[in-house]
DNA sequence: ATTATCTATAGATCTATAGATAATGC
DNA sequence: ATTATCTATAGATCTATAGATAATGC
């Protein structure tokens, strides 16, 4: 409180450096650049990025439309900051699973089970942003690297598991991108705002993959414990 | 041929009534109206909605911007002519085929097959207007009707062969969903340049959906065959 | 006269930069 | 002095309208 009792115009405890705001903090965020990523995040993926002029974005930070630019180069350099935040954590669990060397359809059903968790969390629906038309421009196509090694990850394992690990599998490209476009499809399911326990979903894609797949329902229910108890531990 | 040798200006069969255009005609469509159509239609599939000015199409055609606004009262109404035009022959294909009492395994992947097949058709991948991030907006809330009306025919299928009819479905809700992302996950596929042979896509998905739903794979042989004559007198 | 184009432009954006301003830090 | 904001604005769009123009139709 200062002398004349107006509330202090920082409530966060980062200190108050520069000038002030013309409005107080309205936005999630330790710091001016996590607001705007913050906000960017939810008009990107709720209108689309071309629709998003960064006076929106500013204002639904509480800044003026000039103060952006402070914290980045570009309006497009927003979005890249923000698409480089989003499939890492996919790929870092990728990688773990595959190290733990579980059969093919427990890894599976786990790879599956913790993407549908994690493109159900979060306050945005950030796996849309792998969706923007824009994002097909060749300016973006390094983006396509870590969401494409991602679906390798995938292949690995079902081509494991096409070789006498229980799935039926003609062809490991196509059955490939079917698996991984049934998870990504909860993207579609959260833009619908279908999505209603996190749990339900990821169980029934997760199942859903390995069904598609072939793997024989008789097993599914140890495949699923054994998941669980991989994930636990992740 | 005019006595100084020039191609007449329209090569067409339309007749050249107004003033003739400053360049040749370059896009497919028999009139004016439906060059401006395919030229949208490619650039809205392929950068987005918002991302294509005007400009870009009337270039596009071969027109000067403004003259779009003699076919089209507004950008927004080029997209609506386009979505209109997008979800009915898939409506059209359930109807007719839940009209042939088959058993829910074939009708269903009669279904899948033929909305993958149209998925894949056509110059443009027209399934992704319905993933543009502007359709989320209120104004376009009424092309949301048609594409759900053609989930709730899966749902209906569906739900009639989880009574006994071969599926294995916990929840009729998340079935129904999972097993129309699995289908519109060509749609990316597509975009991607992943689509290859449209048979074996459509067959490989109709297949996904089968399985996915816990679909005997015993069966799956004879149900082929029994929806590929169903699809034949479609 | 009718049709379908064209040219020209209004008015509203939109992104990004320049430079002023109001805090804290030293 | 440094930092993070603000104000103001340049310059490039973008959508849509007004009105001229160049064909054919009658």
């Amino acid at each position: 409180m200062t002398a004349d009792g107006a509330v202090a115009a920082d409530p966060a405890d980062t200190p108050a450096v520069g000038r002030p705001r013309s409005v107080p903090k309205r936005r999630e965020g330790s710091s001016a650049r996590e607001e705007i990523l913050d906000a960017a995040a939810q008009l990107f993926t709720e209108q689309g990025y071309a629709a998003t002029s960064t006076r929106a974005i500013a204002e639904s930070v509480g800044v003026k439309q000039a103060s952006l630019y402070y914290h980045f180069a570009s309006k497009e350099q927003i979005l890249v900051d923000l698409l480089l935040a989003t499939v890492q954590p996919s790929l870092d669990a990728a990688e773990r699973l595959a190290a733990l060397a579980a059969p093919p359809a427990v890894e599976l059903w786990a790879l599956a089970a913790y993407d549908v968790r994690l493109l159900c969390s979060g306050r945005w629906n950030l796996g849309a942003l792998y969706l923007l038309p824009e994002l097909r421009a060749d300016r973006f196509s390094a983006f396509h690297g870590p969401r494409a090694r991602l679906r390798e990850a995938y292949g690995a394992v079902i081509d494991r598991g096409s070789n006498g690990g229980g799935f039926d599998v003609p062809d490991l490209e196509t059955a490939t991108r079917l698996a991984f476009g049934l998870v990504e499809s909860v993207i579609v399911l959260r833009q619908e705002g279908a999505v209603q326990e996190t749990d339900t979903v990821s169980t029934a894609v997760a199942d859903g993959v390995l069904r598609l797949l072939g793997h024989p329902s008789r097993s599914l229910l140890r495949t699923r414990t054994e998941a669980a108890t991989l994930l636990e531990d992740l």
